[in-house]
DNA sequence: TTGAAAGCGCTAACAC
DNA sequence: GTGTTAGCGCTTTCAA
């Protein structure tokens, strides 16, 4: 942040005021062509462009959006969802011109007072994490706005989420729709509403089919590759015929296990996943999963958030995105 | 960013000057216990913290910097090698104090003139992408604090990068020691320089054996894992009977080539990496690879920053951080 | 040890 | 259509 031209050097220059080249430089009306003119050039020439710490003190607005993906949620980031989701939001500030500020660390309570500093952020988007962390209940009590990403457990609260039970009930029904008799399930984190809400509609199709929820054909994990392959060979003495992983890397492990006991896929055991990431989609046997629309989850996060910035939290937003069955090679 | 209290009203609430509030908030001596007593009381009482953005226009310093991984890059984003860096970045930013700024998208171009604008990150990292980017130039002509996160094609530029030629050395005479004739490699992007720099140690250990280099068994993949299958299956061709992938990712995609051609690793044909990320190493054969120290990596190469935008670039920095080989399962 | 006052660079209300 | 001026909230001389 060297000494620089600021607007009062670039006003001398052109030999008008500095609201005048302010005029100019925020494209307001009100300035004869040949004054803008004159002025757009120098600022041209010098490469003028205003100070943002500046404008963000005179005009109570950083134009900086804050990603918090806090502490319980961490171990996860390196999965390939949060990679892309990260991604379609960092495309969409920079569509709108704006700074993506990241909290990928802390403990939620330790976090908090840096997320409520004044003239840092307009606002937040708070990734879901674990249920019991305290960060949503804390920030409903600030004036900060900001968006969930994912099902929150409080109401009042303004998110973006796609549809997990659906998403769940279409993967479980399709394989049963496939004649398999032992659908089992690969829960993630269950103390998610990411993990809850697969649950449910996994629970809810079995349910529709008047086929019995059975505890030894019901593994958790926690959404990794490797919690997949050992919930997978845990379930695999219970003889499943079909599993249902509550995402792809877990399906990717699950696939793993299935192979190394020597069973194939689907033959001896289909499989679906959840998600739809090429890396864990594309590897053989071809995956079949339930595609999620990350890309438009992180803009449709970013543009609620601009709204609820400009015209205030209430009334609060909801937006569900719809799911997709996409069927490939693993359900048979 | 709603009216708050600020600095004077602390101060009528203590009934001293917002000179005095402000040597309490910034620790400064000169002010005595009492009133210092006084002081921290009410700013407790009233959750205070003073607004970023007049402190960053007063002190020409903002706290933030900004991590830029532009487009020739962005596809690759998703692997987890990125994940951990990034994680890694945060984390030290974190311990610091400082806020992260995270820019994912856009043409070296266009991007250009977003780094550069006063009032908004103290210094920014450069992640290595193509070597023709022309924005490591562009950056070079400015008198803004940066770091690049590898190997710079220019001089005069502070970086931090790991030691990608010996790395790829010891990989491949470790597959020489163990008696292979045919050995491959699977190359990264050889318009990167970590993608030329890991050739350039393949094709040195092979020297120093005085093994001839042999067009037919060197690939040349994109780092992703998909790249790395389809590598291997031209080259399974050539019947090698080891592998040296330049990453972990390449490495798994060709485990999977491998394989579905029905041969045994590493009996048949022996597998070694480059990075070792657990995702990719734990599944099975369990990959013998080389590691390269990621949050040393993120950590160094931010600490570089603070300390350039403390005492300037000048003299310029340069760190290479060690690799280590790690010999698991799919060497033999 | 404390307070008064200037000013960081910008925008916008108001006057001309 | 253009300029003057008053701050935004903070830190820091300088004076008391």
């Amino acid at each position: 942040m060297a000494a620089h031209v600021d607007l009062e050097k670039i006003a001398k220059m052109a030999s008008v005021s500095r609201s005048t080249v302010s005029r100019v430089v925020n494209d307001q009306a009100d300035v004869s062509p040949e004054v803008r003119q004159r002025v757009k050039k120098i600022i041209q020439e010098t490469g003028f462009q205003p100070n943002l710490a500046a404008r963000s003190l005179r005009n109570k607005q950083t134009d900086i959006i804050g990603l918090v993906i806090c502490n319980t949620m961490v171990g996860l980031f390196t999965d390939p969802y949060f990679a892309q989701l990260n991604l379609s939001i960092s495309q969409t500030c920079y569509k709108y011109n704006k700074t993506l500020a990241l909290y990928l660390e802390g403990e939620p309570d330790t976090i908090f007072p840096r997320l409520t500093r004044r003239g840092l952020m307009d606002g937040i988007l708070l990734q879901a994490g674990k249920m019991k962390d305290s960060l949503l209940k804390k920030m409903l009590k600030t004036d900060i706005p900001f968006v969930y990403l994912g099902r929150p457990t409080e109401s009042g609260v303004s998110y973006v989420d796609i549809d997990n039970v659906t998403g769940a009930h279409l993967a479980t029904s399709h394989l049963i729709s496939m004649k398999h008799k032992r659908i089992a399930a690969i829960c993630g984190d269950l103390d998610t509403t990411t993990g809850a809400d697969r649950h449910e509609g996994y629970t809810l199709a079995l349910r529709e089919e008047g086929i019995p929820y059975q505890e030894e054909l019901v593994g958790e994990g926690d959404f990794s590759e490797i919690s997949g392959y050992q919930a997978m060979l845990q379930l695999l003495n219970s003889k499943p015929n079909a599993v249902f992983a509550a995402n792809d890397m877990m399906a990717r492990g699950a696939i793993r296990a299935i192979q190394e006991a020597g069973l194939s896929i689907p033959h001896d055991v289909a499989v679906v996943g959840f998600d739809d990431l090429p890396p864990a989609v594309s590897a053989s046997p071809l995956l079949t999963t339930v595609r999620q629309p990350i890309n438009q989850m992180g803009a449709s996060a970013v543009e609620m958030l601009f709204d609820v910035i400009q015209h205030g939290s209430q009334p609060v937003r909801h937006t569900v995105l719809d799911v997709e069955l996409i069927i490939r090679e693993s359900s048979g």
